[in-house]
DNA sequence: GCTCAGGGCATTTTT
DNA sequence: TGCCCTGAGC
């Protein structure tokens, strides 16, 4: 192994300090990933065995990778015996051994987000609280976040300042909720994905025999994406560092942007300071943009405050500047980029998969879908529903974990009228209203014997539920000494899954069945892959099975045969990715930043988001924005987003309206725009709001949501003088219209329709109406409000 | 216990 | 605009 050959000077250091621990930056497209291969088979080639190594990263896909790769340098075997996974994976599987030590068994579930949002649901009813206050999805995000900062329940009710937060937010009983849930948790012998890591940090600060086993044996510990890393992910790596204090983290502060899941920025930024010692590397130079990126980029981070200083920087082509591209709707837009796309692939050497669309939100991907079917751009979008989400798998995933672990509330719950089987909500509720007064016998035992448990049900239901747990019981028999191919086959034989499935010819039906034939494809893939790995302490059983399922995500599952399609994705979703093209779509102050900023943590956060999306792109980065939107079922009109300011811009191609920066209408500003100051844009505007940790309200709070829906009408008569009318669709504020200034047959230009002609005037005053054909977007009613004349 | 119509509602989400 | 949930009605 040459590293001289192999490897630039920054990135030779960073591999060969293994005495203690390490930061290593790797600025975006930096060969982040090279350096951590050649880093672990550098530690091999020095002697360390393969067992002694850790190396977690975040998605299954970042650990296959790695694996693969360092496969390619190193022995197979050796590569093979690394520890290596997820930090979801990796702490499942010692969670089960160790499942004694936190009063689990072995065979406890893990609970997908679907089910733990069905727990919170579920007790929130029982709490009889109205679920419009105590929304299911937005208690379980709160939960979840107590959990990644290491919150107890029981702490959290110590708090008097949560106590006070809650009674502010109208959730009182959060506390109350947050505690019924750890506990219906447990009793189902169930953890969700917080809970793997949570209980792992448990498990290591109160047995610290467990954690001497597991500090001793891991000699280096290698962490990537840490930048990503919560508290309780960050606590587990010193834990697990405590006795040979050598572990090197790798990522970049620039690129954070899980916050609102918990990923704590500090936890990188502060790195050093933890160890004694600790060096910090950098790696600068960027393998991946042309120069105009690569700069275009460090101009935008330069406005953040926290951050490590790098200059990352690119010895590749200039590269042309940054298009921004500005459109009157989302649909416009859709069409701008789906021409470009067409011309660049009819015209130079682009295949479509070399092109990337990234957006916000998901929903953003509509639009775009539409043209381009029109187009016949073929594309993919990635991040629709996972395989293991469908409908028909999940049902015979929840039969699986039934089998293995009888308290599973949610999955009975799921199946135990899947298929009908005459147990409906009633029954339903009164089994599982015994079953939580009787925490100590699992729900399917109650089940099996309802009279004998005091169910209050008649006999003919009794019965139902004797077959159906006698059923379960005999094929829980069964497992115990048949593999997981063997055991889901017969499953689904006897609940008549299958049947079901079969027996159904409709479109949808038929996609049922072939989805329920991948997953037992997919189950006989698993066991061919254990047996062919020989590792005896694996065994083929469903548990197993099920544990690699529940941490898969669609991610995974997504098909990587490369066909000539072009890839739709969110900016998160694109984290870790390169393409030669890439287009940054809807780049409005609506979507970027879409909700309320409170903070300059926030704003930073936003500013990084653009930065990562910008340095996916290789070669060619398009921006576009929106000046309409149909969003939330109504149409908002927006201006392009204070980000694109905050480029550089030299490094972009503007459009008019925004090179000469008068035209634009301030959306946060109380009054309309003044000939005198609308002038000139202040590019340095975001960072002059608020000074390092100063938590005060920003000007634009809330703006947002009221503001942005005036938009700029502009009428030319046939004259020379020129009036600008602000329309508005909302009707709260008053204030004069001036109707005059508009007749039938004047052409105007909208900011956001485009051109048109006046057909007609309704109403008066602050009620006033145009009428007016566009020539793109057809008939509009616009409401007048504010107006201002200037002569020209 | 199942179906369908209408109201409420909508960031990002590697596990 | 479309999805998801609820509740009325069979």
């Amino acid at each position: 192994m040459d590293l001289d050959n192999l490897l630039n000077p920054e990135q030779r250091a960073a591999v060969e300090y293994c005495d203690g621990s390490s930061v290593i930056v790797a600025g975006a497209g930096s060969g982040k990933t090279r350096v951590l291969t050649y880093k672990v088979a550098y530690l091999l080639q020095h002697g360390m065995s393969p067992d002694s190594i850790l190396a977690l990263t975040f998605t299954n896909k970042a650990a296959r990778e790695m694996r693969d790769r360092i496969m390619r340098v190193v022995d197979y075997r050796d590569a093979r015996r690394l520890m290596m996974g997820t930090f979801h994976s990796v702490f499942s599987r010692i969670l089960r051994i160790e499942a004694n030590n936190i009063g689990l068994t072995p065979q406890y579930t893990i609970y997908d987000s679907a089910d733990s949002k069905n727990v919170v649901k579920t007790i929130i009813k029982e709490m009889a609280l109205d679920d419009k206050k105590y929304k299911p999805a937005a208690i379980h995000q709160k939960i979840s976040m107590a959990k990644n900062h290491m919150v107890t329940p029981s702490a959290y009710a110590q708090s008097s300042e949560n106590y006070y937060r809650d009674n502010t937010n109208g959730v009182p009983q959060f506390a109350e909720i947050f505690q019924r849930y750890c506990a219906r948790c447990r009793e189902a012998n169930a953890m969700d994905f917080d809970d793997i890591l949570v209980y792992t940090a448990t498990l290591f600060r109160q047995h610290p025999d467990v954690l001497q086993r597991y500090a001793g044996r891991f000699q280096y510990i290698l962490v990537d994406e840490y930048q990503d890393t919560n508290t309780v992910q960050h606590a587990i790596v010193l834990q697990l560092a405590s006795v040979h204090k050598r572990v090197c983290v790798v990522g970049d502060d620039a690129q954070s942007i899980y916050s609102f899941r918990g990923a704590e920025i500090d936890n990188i930024l502060g790195f050093q300071r933890v160890f004694d010692n600790c060096r910090l590397f950098k790696l600068q130079r960027n393998y991946r943009s042309t120069q105009t990126i690569v700069e275009a980029a460090n101009t935008l981070i330069a406005k953040n405050r926290s951050q490590i200083p790098k200059k990352v920087f690119s010895e590749n082509a200039l590269g042309g500047a940054i298009d921004v591209l500005c459109a009157y709707s989302d649909y416009d837009e859709a069409a701008q980029v789906a021409q470009r796309i067409s011309s660049s692939v009819r015209r130079h050497d682009v295949q479509y998969s070399d092109i990337a669309i990234l957006y916000r939100t998901n929903s953003q991907s509509r639009v775009l879908e539409d043209e381009f079917r029109k187009n016949a751009i073929p594309y993919r979008i990635y991040g629709g529903q996972s395989f293991y989400q469908r409908k028909e798998i999940k049902d015979v995933i929840a039969y699986m974990r039934l089998l293995v672990n009888p308290h599973d509330e949610e999955a009975l719950k799921r199946i135990i009228n899947v298929p009908a089987r005459g147990l409906g909500d009633t029954t339903q509720k009164k089994l599982f209203e015994l079953a939580h007064a009787r925490p100590d016998v699992p729900v399917l035992t109650i089940a099996a014997r309802p009279l004998e448990y005091g169910l209050d049900v008649n006999k003919g239901t009794a019965a139902k539920l004797e077959r159906f747990a006698g059923m379960m019981q005999q094929l829980a028999d069964a497992n115990e000494y048949s593999d997981a191919y063997t055991i889901t086959e017969r499953l689904l034989f006897e609940t008549r899954l299958m049947a079901d499935a079969a027996a159904d010819t409709s479109i949808e039906g038929m996609s049922r069945k072939e989805n329920i034939d991948e997953f037992l494809g997919a189950v006989h893939d698993f066991c061919d892959r254990k047996v062919n790995e020989g590792d005896e302490n694996t065994e083929i059983n469903i548990v197993n099975f099920l544990n690699e399922v529940a941490l898969a995500t669609d991610q995974d599952t997504q098909d990587d045969s490369d066909p000539n399609v072009v890839t739709l994705m969110t900016i998160h979703a694109a984290k870790g990715l390169e393409f030669d093209h890439v287009y940054i779509v809807g780049v409005e102050e609506n979507l970027f930043p879409s909700m309320m900023i409170e903070s300059e943590r926030e704003l930073e956060e936003e500013r990084r988001l653009f930065y990562v999306a910008i340095t996916r792109a290789k070669e060619v980065c398009t921006i576009s924005y929106a000046k309409s939107r149909f969003r939330n079922g109504q149409t908002q009109y927006s201006n392009p987003s204070r980000f694109l300011y905050d480029i550089d811009r030299r490094y972009l191609n503007l459009p008019a309206e925004m090179k000469r920066g008068s035209r634009r209408v301030d959306p946060y500003a109380s009054s309309m725009w003044d000939d005198d100051t609308h002038s000139t844009f202040d590019s340095r505007r975001p960072s002059s709001y608020g000074e390092r940790g100063d938590e005060r309200q920003l000007p634009f709070k809330g703006g947002a949501s009221s503001g942005c829906q005036h938009s700029e009408l502009q009428t030319s008569t046939a004259g020379r003088k020129l009036s600008r009318v602000s329309t508005a669709t909302s009707q709260s504020s008053s204030s004069t219209a001036v109707t005059a200034a508009l007749a039938p047959g004047d052409s105007v230009y909208h900011d956001s329709f485009g051109h048109g002609t006046v057909e007609r005037l309704e109403g008066t005053g602050h009620n006033a109406k145009a009428v007016i054909d566009f020539d793109i977007h057809g008939t509009k009613t616009l409401l007048l409000r504010f107006a201002r004349l200037t002569k020209e």
